[in-house]
DNA sequence: CTGAAAGCGCTAACAT
DNA sequence: ATGTTAGCGCTTTCAG
């Protein structure tokens, strides 16, 4: 079955190519009549215009170029698929990368972004580095990061990390908890800085020292590497009164180590966690979470990035407000036992 | 920042265009000095071909097109995650749409990709009937159906279902469980249909009667619907000895819903799912289920497709063996219990 | 070994 | 209101 072709159209309709063209494109000056053979032809050929050949000839691509670090992360999954629905209401097409966390394979899929002439990007960088080496490719095409690892001048979309943060170190200090360990995230991470910030002014506000254990790094399994230490530290005999993990994902690996060491939420250590993804909400975890509004981070940046598209000029940024969603890892520390 | 086409590196070259084509193709004919001088200028430009261009010149667009129901699903995601992994390996890239498992934007997801040029794609139909309404459009392009949901005469990777549900009935039924539910899926779903034949095959064979519960409706969400079902079905005092759920997130739901009406697994029923999502796997849900393999399928259906467009003939079929993972949500009933 | 020229499918002035 | 004519950036015979 071959292509088939604006010429097969034109031929079939009896008409020139430019005016199955125009039709395609709905422009005005067109009469009913030939409207109505050329529409006719099209649904006679199954006619559906090669994006290609548009987009080489001026158009857009109607297509936007997606970088995550890792898809299959519930938290990304969510914000792709928020996006990808959102795009898709606009008549956007998408295209989707992993780069799992390596800046190479970052740059690489940016560059491929543009090879591919995606009308603009929506990025999550590995790091404020990793995204300021490549910052200067997309010279033109409109661009939006997603989350916190980017750098200076540039539109974004992110939770507020730190308040974020904050909020959930005061949490567990309200609830009588004083040794409070924050644990994951990868250094270099602007998104780990900005949570570690917030832990930070909780825990100098309250005289409290910070006890933080992050991955130094740059590649590998996170998610393994912080259920690691949080075995080795358990199987150690070190138990925190409350743990403030990275992510959700972490706060369920410390949970599972703690499990098989014979401990458990909140009985033994209150934990909260970050993202709210999906799992978090099972009865049977209950994690308490601070919530990143994943559906709605997703569709503000792909409707941001449209503005831009659409000749929209300058930066933009959005900061959406987290949300501490109380469940049960964390519980009231009594007086006696501190 | 203008875009740098082949023109602006021939001409700092010093050579014509076609000598750069050829150079970036790895054409064998070309002298050592001039690849020299044009890789140099390559490099100086940032040059990367232009993939429209390229695509419309006649070489294939190196892009697979991804058609699911909704990569949200954990289920869906792991699967989208190893293709796009496993793509990136061969230097393809993946362009992905959701269907929410909408017949009508299955078939216009279709059409856009083709439009799009993919070299071939791997689809997740809603159901064999949707398949079959778009199964004629890909004409000649190369195309591997994932799951269940399709017709006959294409290529599938796909898990054995009816293994699966037959063996994780007969556990089930080993366990001393005899009013066994089937809960969950959609009508019209041939994964459907596969599970509920394991599932019947099994209780036929030791003379208990099938018990499903099934959505009829083709759109809305599934999962709502099921927890639904179930939630009425607690509330009315109803409690299976055990539940073959449709899919993890489905028993998850039913779980969810026990809780709710003050009851538990494994304590009040048991519970057995099918896919053996991300969370399956924490201590705290511990669901018994039976693997789907989402890994290998996701790069098994991505190697087959780039047999397919790299000449590969006639159709291929790959069944996967299912694996039950046992955990804790199943129990034995007592001889006294029944 | 390299260049010139034709064309992939479509759009966008410019004519008519 | 419609047809004509150039390209868009690249590959690919076909000559040299």
């Amino acid at each position: 079955m071959k292509r088939v072709t604006i010429r097969d159209v034109a031929a079939l309709a009896g008409v020139s190519r430019s005016t199955v063209s125009r039709v395609m494109n709905g422009h005005p000056a067109i009469s009913d009549e030939t409207r109505q053979m050329v529409l006719a032809a099209c649904e006679a050929l199954h006619y559906v215009p090669d994006v290609m050949a548009r987009a080489l000839a001026g158009q857009g691509t109607h297509t936007i170029g997606i970088v995550v670090p890792d898809s299959s992360n519930p938290y990304f999954s969510a914000l792709c698929t928020a996006a990808e629905a959102c795009a898709a209401e606009y008549g956007y097409r998408v295209i989707l990368t992993n780069t799992l966390h390596d800046p190479e394979d970052e740059r690489d899929a940016v560059e491929r972004m543009i090879a591919q002439r995606v009308d603009g990007m929506l990025i999550s960088a590995c790091s404020p580095a990793s995204q300021e080496e490549h910052g200067a490719l997309p010279g033109g095409i409109p661009c939006i990061y997603w989350g916190n690892n980017h750098g200076p001048h540039c539109s974004f979309v992110e939770a507020d990390n730190t308040r974020g943060a904050y909020e959930a170190a005061q949490y567990l200090v309200c609830l009588g908890h004083r040794k409070i360990c924050f644990l994951g995230g990868r250094q270099g991470s602007r998104t780990l800085a900005l949570r570690l910030e917030g832990y930070r002014r909780s825990m100098t506000q309250n005289g409290l020292s910070p006890w933080e254990i992050v991955c130094q790094e740059q590649t590998g399994g996170l998610k393994d590497w912080c259920g690691a230490q949080a075995s080795a530290m358990f199987q150690a005999g070190i138990v925190p009164d409350a743990f403030l993990a990275y992510s959700d994902t972490i706060a369920v690996r410390i949970i599972e180590a703690a499990e098989t060491a014979g401990l458990s939420a909140p009985k033994d250590f209150s934990i909260i966690g970050f993202d709210n993804i999906l799992f978090s909400r099972l009865p049977q975890i209950g994690l308490t979470s601070v919530s990143q509004k994943k559906f709605e981070a997703g569709r503000t940046a792909v409707t941001r990035l449209l503005e831009k598209i659409n000749g929209g000029q300058g930066e933009t940024s959005d900061l959406l407000k987290p949300e501490l969603i109380v469940r049960s890892t964390c519980r009231k520390r009594k007086a006696k036992e501190r």
